[in-house]
DNA sequence: TATAATATCCCCCTTTCGGGGGATTTTCGG
DNA sequence: CCGAAAATCCCCCGAAAGGGGGATATTATA
């Protein structure tokens, strides 16, 4: 932080419209200042390292690198700068992986101008405040349940997972067991319990649920 | 028109800030006054009927009534109205959608402040201005191929496209056949031929592709 | 009205799925 | 080291899928 108290923050979108939406709210309040902006998260990378923020908002959803993959990036580099991810989806597996990767809060982008600058601040100050629009990832999800009505899937396991992408990607069990180098029956073996982990009857199913959920890359 | 030849223009999107972006953008811009604000589609509905603006920038994704829906509505109302609908995608799909309930434009919210300015004067004059951010439906996709890249995707029928969304939600030709009042068979038959049509193999890929493209609701 | 497109239905055949059992080995944390 | 989880593999069986041929109406529409 710098000498007077005010929070730097940096935004990242690659959509010009909200970001102005976003420094037009975030410069109207006392103690916050914009020192850059990026539309893409190579650029942010490199901005945010050229000159670190306090806080850092980064659009999960941007070009060339992702929000997501802009967070891994920039946790190795500032394992202390407040990194908030910016979605408008309330996707658990967005939630999670902007959480492994490193990220602060996940703010969804329905969010209000004043909610957000009170957001940023209370969450700079380490008193992380809770909304329908923020997710604390420190916590251990305690806010998932206002975000999503979804049940709690079952983990997949590794081998699950690799079956279900190439299940997504249209393949029949023997052309998996030959990727994998496993017999076909292995294959079937995971199936089964792919289904029943996310409670489905069949491969369309399951892709369209490993989509939807993005459990697959 | 008003009598200054001011143009009114109603803005509709659940994002808050986005909104922000789009009204400061505009409000700058001499010859262009926002007289009203929705964050969602039925909202937007009522207030653009109790008040008709010259232009309506209508999100594609809001809840509730979409942006599809509030066109397809208001155009009835409207004959003459400029309906200009805002969306995040570049799909194909939308953009049709769009076109055939009624709008006048396809804007992408990838569109700087005041490119988008100078788009909707330029469009409300009569004279559309082109450029990688508007899609002019009224000239029969002249610039599609600016937006996508896919190969042009041959067009499934309407029964096809009624299989397809069966296919899509998991369901069995058997299903299918008794939800369409219609032999197995049948279903059989469309389901080569959207196999044909779409290049794909089995359920999966014709569901994957369904999606990707949107080809069903 | 002629022609094409669409929608409907049928047969054959092989392969794949989905569901039900089970078994053995590997891996990994406590 | 031990137990649980994970990964591997096997059998059986009926149902479903996919691919190859068709045929016959119905409906646009040029």
């Amino acid at each position: 932080m710098t000498d007077n108290m005010t929070i730097r923050v940096f935004l990242a979108d690659d959509h010009p419209l909200l970001r102005l939406g976003l420094r037009l709210s975030l410069e109207q309040i006392e103690g916050i200042e914009i020192i850059g902006e990026a539309s893409d998260g190579y650029s942010a990378v490199g901005k945010i390292q050229a000159d670190p923020p306090d806080v850092a908002m980064l659009d999960i959803d941007m070009p060339g690198l992702s929000g997501i993959g802009a967070v891994r990036v920039l946790r190795k580099s500032f394992p202390v700068m407040t990194i908030l991810v910016l979605s408008s989806y309330s996707d658990e597996s967005y939630i999670s992986q902007a959480m492994q990767a490193g990220a602060d809060g996940y703010v969804l982008k329905g969010i209000g101008s004043e909610d957000l600058a009170q957001l940023i601040k209370s969450f700079y100050s380490g008193k992380p405040t809770m909304s329908p629009y923020l997710v604390n990832l420190t916590t251990g999800y305690d806010d998932r349940q206002t975000l999503t009505d979804d049940k709690e899937t079952p983990l997949l396991t590794r081998r699950e997972k690799d079956v279900l992408q190439h299940i997504v990607n249209g393949k029949s069990s023997k052309v998996i067991s030959n990727q994998l180098f496993v017999s076909p029956e292995t294959v079937k073996s995971h199936l089964k319990n792919i289904y029943r982990k996310l409670e489905v009857n069949n491969r369309v199913e399951a892709a369209m649920v490993a989509t939807k959920k993005k459990l697959v890359p």
